[in-house]
DNA sequence: ACCCAGGATGGAA
DNA sequence: TTCCATCATGGG
């Protein structure tokens, strides 16, 4: 349980510490499932819904700084997760050595709860794509098309990330323009069916994960991964379980070695074998595979 | 010059 | 079912 110490001292700025324990911002926050998360000095800055935050760790606390004066927290403690436990999610986790490596070698890694439309609409954009291009598109795509935010004085402008209504009223060209190539059209067909009111985000939480994740799939460039991504990052899913290239990857040399399992075999292994936080353990897969592994490969000289 | 990246899609085998 | 080419773009 989070406790909140909020203070307004200065004019036109607020500050709150969030006291949490075992929470790693910088591998949270940079663990490619947020795209707009920069780090200056020893803080982060970036967007939650309407508001510049900027977030720095300390001893056991996580302090909180936005432009203006804010009443509750509850958006930004809900953003991060405060209130997960994560002790006792990592301790329902299976006794697997290689899963075990990597929790440790990724001590304080969580998942965060984004706002369901903005973490769509960047793994639409993420297909085949290095998370610092995703960065750079979703920039981009916030820059020209959303929001102006409040930000401190001095401090170079910010925008939110734009509206469903906003790119629907883009067209295909203004998004290429972005740099987003062939994803162009189905971030904007899925945009305009949103639009529309033919689909709402929000219900999605009502429903059961198969349910979910097969109304995510019915959308313009959204297949199984994406789905999962959309599921576990901003819904209450944490069974959804987002294979990318680096998942098939670390799952078939751990768990198949030397075989070629399908994604549906890979999806059953999953099911069974990383219940019931499935997510969770595929952050810390992810992440392990992705960052400590493949560093370590390239600093021995391997790959 | 080559290969790869938090993939999805439509069509062929 | 599984396999395959294609789609843009930038990084290493």
């Amino acid at each position: 349980m989070s406790v909140i110490h909020p203070s307004c001292a200065t004019p036109g700025a607020c500050q709150a510490v969030f006291t949490v324990a075992n929470y790693n911002l910088d591998l949270t926050l940079n663990s490619g499932q947020a795209f707009r998360w920069r780090k200056i000095g020893q803080a982060w800055e970036g967007v939650v819904g309407s508001r510049w935050v900027r977030l720095r760790s300390a001893a056991g606390s996580i302090v909180a700084e936005t432009a203006e004066p804010v009443n509750r927290w509850d958006w930004l403690s809900h953003y991060l997760q405060l209130e997960a436990d994560l002790a006792a999610i990592l301790a329902a986790f299976p006794p697997d050595p290689f899963l075990q490596q990597a929790v440790r070698a990724c001590a304080g890694l969580r998942l965060l709860r984004q706002d369901p439309w903005e973490c769509l609409a960047s793994f639409i954009v993420s297909s085949t794509k290095q998370i610092r291009q995703i960065e750079q598109i979703v920039e981009q795509l916030s820059r020209r098309l959303g929001a102006p935010v409040a930000v401190p004085s001095g401090h170079p402008p910010v925008h939110a990330f734009p509206t469903v209504q906003r790119v629907a009223q883009a067209t295909e060209t203004e998004l290429r323009g972005c740099k987003m190539g062939f994803r162009a059209p189905h971030l904007l067909a899925t945009a305009r069916i949103l639009a529309q009111g033919g689909f709402c985000l929000d219900t999605l939480a009502h429903l059961s994960y198969e349910e979910a994740r097969e109304r995510l799939i019915a959308l313009p460039g959204v297949g199984d991964k994406i789905a999962n991504c959309v599921l576990l990052f901003a819904g209450p899913f944490p069974e959804a379980f987002p294979v990318d290239v680096w998942i098939h990857r670390v799952l078939q040399e751990q768990y198949f070695p030397g075989g070629h399992p399908s994604l549906r075999v890979l999806r059953q292994f999953i099911r069974e074998h990383f219940r019931p936080w499935s997510g969770y353990a595929q952050q810390y897969l992810f992440h392990y595979a992705r960052v400590i592994k493949a560093r370590g490969a390239r600093q021995s000289g391997r790959h």
